[in-house]
DNA sequence: TATGTATTGTTTGATGTTCAAAGTAATTTT
DNA sequence: AAAATTACTTTGAACATCAAACAATACATA
């Protein structure tokens, strides 16, 4: 197996086992995959617009007027209009929205230190170093 | 912000960014994701029984039997019972399952190299044996 | 200011994903 | 031979997603 075959594997390989981890996490939860992701994003950058939270998800706002629904429905979030344009609707996290996204921020955490506690603390700055790297350019 | 917060940033933001390559790398092609995924699976590890597909899928086998069915249905892969245990199923991938696969790998491959592209060979050595001891030890 | 255009968000209909539970067929155990 | 186990399929339900059509509001310009 050639060099890059090698970090292809070891890649899709690391994606993987993240993409299940993160599934069988959000399982455990009262929330829906999609639930999840839309908290995670307003619990990251705080109340915004539907159409800002659509983007941010990456699906359209139809997906997220269905998303946001159920969360209201279960009281996760909750949406007003805005006196300057009504067209506009801003998209908050109640507090059992902030308590949610909290809780999946601990759950992070933790996956964090597991991986963190595999490595030696080089490898610990070189991993943050080169997928800082990554993260600003490569995609 | 923490060097514990700073990692779990890194890593979610790398995450979600490698998520939505592939989602649109697959909306590129005539596979669904799902199928997308079987195909992976029976490309890498070649021919196998509906159980041990449905494993690697981390699904169960009735969302398994849905898949196979598409697959066998657009020609990507064939069903075939085994003569010594009749209850067993194998599914092979046909020359048009292969060649998804192929190409799909290719796009692998490009991704890998695109992020290559931005490090130093240096960091790609410690990426690939960080990734390693990820992969063999932390999920 | 009136009309046309653009924006924001919702609804609808279709396809796909997934599970749990119940069902079928074949094999193994007792 | 009956009972238990295994491999897979079917079914019904919830969820995810899109594209297209729609409604309400705001903006632009003639």
């Amino acid at each position: 197996m050639n060099s890059l075959d090698e970090l292809t594997h070891e890649l899709f390989t690391f994606f993987n086992g993240f993409s299940s981890w993160e599934n069988s996490v959000i399982k455990t939860s009262d929330l829906t995959v999609s639930e999840a992701h839309a908290i995670e994003i307003l619990g990251n950058h705080g109340q915004m617009k539907m159409k800002t939270l659509a983007q941010h998800l990456g699906v359209t706002t139809g997906t997220t007027t269905v998303t946001v629904d159920r969360l209201e429905k279960k009281e996760y979030a909750t949406r007003e209009s805005v006196k300057e344009d009504r067209r506009i609707h801003l998209i908050t996290l109640t507090e059992k929205g902030q308590h949610a996204f909290a809780e999946h921020h601990q759950y992070h955490s933790n996956l964090t230190e597991q991986i963190l506690s595999v490595l030696s603390s080089e490898e610990n700055e070189q991993l943050v170093k080169i997928l800082k790297k990554i993260n600003a350019e490569a995609f």
